[in-house]
RNA sequence: GACUUGGUAGCUCAGCUGGUAGAGCAUUACACUUUUAAUGUAAGGGUCCUGGGUCCGAAUCCCAGCCAGGUCACCA
């Protein structure tokens, strides 16, 4: 413990001395926000209505007898307290609490609740003054001093660790990064509400699973003690998504937390959400226009507008989304010149040129695709035509059995979805997971055995999204608390 | 996993080629009855991330480790 809280625990005890609870048990009276007083605040100085409050104490500026404070609340407003004895109902001018209040006993921290007037001080700013005044609770840790003038802000609170360690301090401390927390969940409301009014239905699927799939990733593994078995934190839920549009729903959709056991970086949790989405009779064409109308509704229902200033590029989602294919992008930035049916051995020469450490076709392709496409796609763009050894799960071209109806979407070089039309073939099915030497989900190839419509899926990395969408380069700043050793 | 940058007061940071640890805010005390980054005066507060090494002497140089950020790899 260091000097600072030392003195708040003995301020605790003479509080407790002056017989008053530090942490009172009580329901409290509250009937204006600040937000609702700044907005109401002629009318409230014209009926000289009695406000009750209440919210944490960010700065006291102690000035002899009178006493100015600033309290913000839950509606993210501040508002300026006067406190001065003189003006205190008589029966509390005597009391040791009130007397010594502001010099003594309360802090910046401290969540309290008021009673009293508004009034417009000599510098005309809205004012409240106090007539009674209750701890409702004690800040024993002193929160770093945040200060702002003229929307300047100084000493900040913004060592990335303590912030995200902390995340409560830093709710409470940073505007910013409350706002963005705030804009998360009115982007995953307002998605939801988009796909209600299609009238697919939100569902919940295992996350505890037996054969981790619909992905390729290194899962958590966990134990189940009664079945004497070893179960996955489940990778993706895709397989269980296409079990039920077999089960025959007109669409369904889960808000999926997936795990990968994998390493962390600005764009990787090893939990993380990702918003699934599958619509039968529909095909990935059909998915690309579906997804650009929910960006754009996103967009305009949260703020208001369809272009956004994003890493100092500004998109408008309004725009008509680009689609290259796959081959045409590479060779376009790396002039290789290759295609779907480029050989093994030839990709192989490449990658003794690129110094890339692989063997798999797919790996190679996106290993190419990293190093010379990534880094240069900024706006939108769907990328098609993805060559089946890279799909194991996607539908092929009916006149191209080498390519399959998928399209990734990437934004600012980082990919926010991958969608295509399912493959529901299960010969066909069985056939490419066979290929891939992994357990395979028997029971997803039962279900497709019974018949799946035409389906096209989607993922929508939702942390990805909404990081890009609040012009935070790290996901981090957008999952309140990030994975840390 | 590789490379790289950083870790000093509650917070934000300074600390040069090694010589007793600094500032602002915050805290404490006093002054001040309309301030708002309040102001003035004074005071307290440090395992300089940890452990070794070099040196008469290490926050500083060297080695190892821990934690974090960034880049890359892995993430079909």
């Amino acid at each position: 413990m260091f000097e600072q809280e030392y003195i708040r625990e003995k301020k605790i005890k003479e509080i407790k001395l002056l017989g008053i609870d530090p942490y009172p048990s009580k329901t409290i009276k509250i009937n204006y926000s600040i937000k609702k007083i700044l907005k109401n605040k002629k009318k409230i100085i014209k009926n000289n209505k009695i406000l009750y409050l209440s919210g944490r104490i960010f700065n006291i500026r102690n000035m002899g007898r009178s006493t100015f404070v600033d309290i913000k609340d839950y509606s993210e407003k501040k508002i300026q307290l006067y406190y001065n004895l003189n003006k205190l109902n008589k029966k509390y001018r005597y009391n040791k609490f009130y007397i010594f209040l502001f010099k003594k006993y309360l802090d910046i921290g401290d969540i309290i609740w008021i009673k009293g007037n508004l009034f417009i001080t000599k510098v005309k700013e809205y004012t409240i003054l106090i007539k009674k005044i209750i701890l409702l609770s004690k800040c024993l840790y002193p929160i770093p001093n945040v200060k702002k003038k003229d929307k300047k802000i100084y000493y900040k609170f913004k060592d990335q660790e303590k912030r995200y360690r902390m995340r409560y301090l830093d709710l409470i401390v940073n505007e910013k990064s409350k706002k963005n927390f705030i804009i998360r969940s009115l982007i995953i409301n307002y998605i939801r509400k988009f796909l209600n009014k299609f009238n697919y239905i939100e569902v919940d699927t295992p996350i505890l699973q037996n054969i981790p799939g619909g992905a390729y990733a290194k899962p958590f593994i966990t134990y189940h003690n009664k079945f004497k078995k070893k179960l996955y934190l489940r990778i993706s839920n895709e397989l269980y998504l296409k079990k039920l549009i077999v089960g025959g729903f007109k669409g369904v959709y889960e808000f999926s937390k997936n795990f990968r056991n994998e390493s962390i970086d600005k764009i990787h949790n090893p939990e993380f959400t990702i918003l699934e989405c599958y619509v039968p009779y529909k095909n990935y064409v059909w998915m690309m226009n579906f997804l650009q109308k929910l960006l754009i509704y996103i967009c305009k229902k949260t703020f208001n507008k369809t272009k956004i200033k994003i890493n100092n590029i500004n998109i408008d989602f309004k725009k008509k989304i680009k689609r290259i294919k796959l081959f045409n992008l590479i060779n376009k930035y790396s002039k290789l010149n290759i295609n779907k049916n480029t050989s093994i051995n030839t990709l192989r020469k490449i990658c003794k040129k690129l110094n890339i450490n692989v063997d798999k076709k797919e790996k190679i392709i996106d290993n190419i695709f990293n190093i010379y496409c990534k880094n240069k796609i900024k706006n939108p763009v769907f990328i098609i035509d993805y060559p089946i050894y890279m799909s194991p799960l996607a539908k092929s071209k009916s006149n191209n059995y080498k390519i399959t109806e998928r399209f990734e979407l990437y934004i600012n070089s980082i990919e926010i979805a991958n969608a295509y039309t399912e493959l529901n073939d299960p010969i066909e099915q069985y056939k490419r997971l066979k290929k891939q030497n992994k357990k395979i989900d028997k029971d997803f190839i039962k279900s497709l055995k019974i018949g799946m419509p035409p389906t096209v899926g989607i993922g929508i990395g939702i942390d990805r999204l909404i990081a890009l969408l609040t012009n935070n380069l790290n996901i981090q700043e957008v999952i309140l608390f990030p994975q840390m050793k």
